[in-house]
DNA sequence: GTAGTTTGTGAGCGATCGTTCAACTACAAG
DNA sequence: CTTGTAGTTGAACGATCGCTCACAAACTAC
């Protein structure tokens, strides 16, 4: 009983989020969230308690939609694992010349913001951990494959390459041209090869 | 003639850069400017015209003094270049133990934020580039001294440990753990001990 | 129909935002 | 001393912020 609801969450998640990933959440007003939604602020209330009710709904719905949506598409259902790893990064600048600029990680934007939204901390922590995970399931199944040597240690490598995508997303915001992403991109598959990413080796660099 | 200037520049800049660093620039008000470097909003407008303004001579003076200041530390001036890009990875969160947390990097925060802040952005460029060229530095004169291969491209490999570098601060951020971190550094050291960082190298993956 | 319940609407609240400005103070020159 | 100038002060402006709430609308049960 009760009158039914006109809109739907999926949506109003989705132009959310999109306000949230270009602007951030400070630089997202409540009006251009009723704006971006089409809800006015007492729905908007209703449903979410507060802005950042909102927000962590959003980042929520980022975690589940996003991020495990391109981790599942490019690390662990693709075929050839080096190479979804490659298109995995460059998935995050090659829009495929669509019309809006670029949205931004809602993650990326989120830690560094994290002063302002103290309560989504771990939020931001679970989506990091997707793609980082998703990191070392391809890096296992390459070493499955024989793509990658046995000796590399996939938990490490994993961290760094999670670090590398998050610098690749930095630089994007910062204007940096595509010829230099690209050699970021480079720098993925540069470092799962390397020698010295095995625990014996990394201890050796220790005693420098 | 007329009455003397009862503030310092570097402080006042100092203390300003120190609150944009923690809360970024919407995050940090006019009130808590004030308070932070002791000056009332007429003078504040008198020196510096607008918070933007004042955001973009902090920007600068963190350019100048920070950057620069690091970069020369760990990059330029040291003895060994390859434990000096290990020191100036790891100085970004080993901050000796210190009260307060992590003031996070300008450069990495406003380049997130840069919707926001849309004039700076080339401060920001300016200041990524000082590191990069740090590190392209650090990598010339590692060469010289043999301590890594004549192959290794060493602006691309600048350009991915720029990256690294800030996905590192990203990380740290979002609070990650010390060892991982100390991981994300080995990354670097990986990196450009990685066989396929030569130009070379790079085009037989553009291949996949 | 009426009663009960859920959702939508939007005016408007108090607080805070970035900013301005007229009054005031401290200095140098004549 | 007076005059002119550069610097400081803080009250207060209009705009916007996140948010509330009384009311209207839409639905079910009876």
């Amino acid at each position: 009983m009760g009158r039914k609801q006109v809109w739907e969450q999926g949506e109003v998640l989705a132009s959310a989020m999109r306000l949230f990933r270009r602007r951030g959440y400070l630089g997202a007003s409540l009006r251009d969230l009723e704006e971006a939604t089409g809800m006015h602020p007492g729905s908007l209330y209703r449903a979410f308690s507060s802005k950042e009710g909102l927000f962590s709904a959003a980042l929520d719905d980022y975690n589940e939609r996003v991020v495990e949506g391109r981790v599942r598409a490019h690390l662990r259902d693709a075929e050839d694992p080096v190479a979804g790893i490659r298109s995995f990064f460059t998935s995050a600048f090659d829009t495929g010349g669509g019309p809006e600029p670029d949205p931004g990680c809602l993650l990326t934007n989120t830690a560094v913001e994290s002063f302002s939204v103290p309560h989504v901390a771990p939020g931001v922590r679970r989506g990091l951990e997707t793609i980082e995970s998703g990191f070392a399931d391809a890096l296992t199944r390459a070493q499955a494959q024989r793509l990658l040597p046995e000796e590399l240690d996939v938990e490490k490598s994993a961290a760094q390459l999670l670090a590398l995508y998050q610098g690749l997303l930095v630089l994007v915001r910062s204007g940096t041209d595509a010829a230099k992403l690209h050699t970021i991109t480079d720098g993925a598959l540069a470092l799962i090869r390397a020698r010295n990413a095995t625990a014996k080796q990394a201890d050796e660099e220790e005693q420098r």
